[in-house]
DNA sequence: AAGTGGTCTAGACCACGCA
DNA sequence: GCGTGGTCTAGACCACTTG
């Protein structure tokens, strides 16, 4: 018997054929956010296939982070309403333009429940945070975990790294939300952060990740690393925030310099 | 004949057993960047399991973006270089401080050949887009899209659109490189941008986007919307990058604005 | 109890790149 | 031609939730 006959229409593999139509109905609206997809057995059926086959199809749209499956009651278009993060927010108060405030607002947390978990630990850094604080190997940092959930849901993971020498003894070590700020409390230990480096990496979850945040298959993440210099150009806190893409929009403003001679 | 004789040990299913060991190795540097993983025929004999269950293992892998099967040769580590993408770098030439120079420096584009394809076209926007440029239903837009190139790879694509009424007949209809930037051009034209409000999602690819960037799997990507305004807040440009995940770090710089009041 | 997706097996043919 | 991964089949048992 031949393993391929239902296959030999077109060229494309018949798994996804069968992904591409579905993926058509998620996009045209036939299929809407949370409506259910065919269960594995209709689309058997329905295309002529193994249940193999319609697996891989499915595992596709699974992959893209389309679909969701939910055991044992089948397999649902997901829906997202991601969040704003605005990393400035800790700098500025308020957007500075009508259409940022807009922007914020429409997707703000209005009434959502906010909740968050901090652990304060000793640490010998990963050597990509101990780069950024400009530590020697063996130098130890101060870190601060937080958890945060919105509405019973994990939402992200931010970790604050402190040289520790800097830190000890200080507001930071304990694990307690600080209302002031922690970079506030940086300020009064004498290291007022003037500029701040941003960089955004995307990626795919860590196990780890996956389980903290609950993540579902098919989920990137936006890794961001905020390093904060003093004006003598010390940095003093490096901030990791770990953002599911189905949770989040990263956004920030930006108003153009005076120009300084020729673009 | 039981299905899962080989399964009955701990808790976690065998595939996982076996991801989560080949994870591991890739983490611990046992298996470096670019290095070949045993073949599938080798771990079914490793594992006393099934092809299937071994390619479940493999793409969790794959599909977790540590592992790119390259067929006929077998699976390998993957690499990554990112490269910094500095949606600043239009309005600020230079990094204010130290710290950041080193760190563009460090990722830089060093000897690496670049190369762009730039179409133009005129198109009623999506409507995500036609919505940040505040156009009615069934106003046209012109849009410059690009495709750049490194060293031969798709490094991102970018399209920038812009409102019909404004740009029609200027320089911006020709799919040429501007040397002196499209941001200019729209100046010379009376609507020179004063701020802008960038936003980054993170997801997974579209297939379209896979084919352009000739992603491998499990590479999200990030998609970074620039919309520019006027200093009377029209929206004039809508900047839409997208970053494949594998290939770049999304990078900006910020200066704390003096404190006014509490906070 | 029924029905869903999750895991696993055994075996088959194909397409492709390299020796 | 050989070995690689890619696709596909047919059949099995499991775990879970819902009626």
């Amino acid at each position: 018997m031949d393993g391929m006959s239902a296959m030999r229409s077109g060229r494309a593999p018949m798994y996804q054929q069968i992904s591409e139509a579905l993926r058509q109905q998620i996009a045209d609206g036939t299929l809407p956010a949370g409506a259910q997809l065919p269960t594995e057995a209709d689309l058997t059926e329905r295309y002529g296939v193994g249940r193999g086959t319609v697996r891989q199809a499915l595992g596709d749209l699974v992959n893209a982070g389309l679909v969701v499956p939910q055991r044992p009651r089948g397999y649902f278009v997901r829906e997202r309403r991601p969040m704003v993060f605005r990393p400035q927010a800790e700098f500025r108060k308020r957007p500075f333009s009508a259409e940022m405030d807009a922007f914020v607002l429409e997707h703000s947390a209005d009434g959502r429940e906010p909740r968050q978990l901090i652990e304060v630990a000793i640490v010998e850094p990963a050597p990509d945070i101990a780069k950024r604080l400009q530590l020697e190997p063996g130098q130890l940092a101060a870190v601060r975990r937080r958890i945060r959930w919105l509405d019973g849901e994990p939402f992200n993971l931010n970790d604050s790294y402190f040289p520790l020498d800097i830190v000890r003894e200080s507001e930071i070590m304990r694990p307690e939300d600080i209302t002031r700020g922690a970079n506030e409390v940086l300020a009064e230990l004498g290291y007022r952060q003037v500029t701040a480096l941003d960089e955004v990496y995307v990626r795919m979850p860590t196990p780890d990740e996956v389980h903290r945040l609950e993540l579902g298959p098919g989920t990137p993440v936006g890794y961001h690393v905020c390093t904060g210099y003093t004006a003598e150009g010390k940095p003093v806190r490096v901030a990791v925030t770990v953002l599911p893409g189905d949770r989040h929009v990263i956004s920030y403003e930006r108003r153009w310099e005076p120009q300084d001679g020729a673009e």
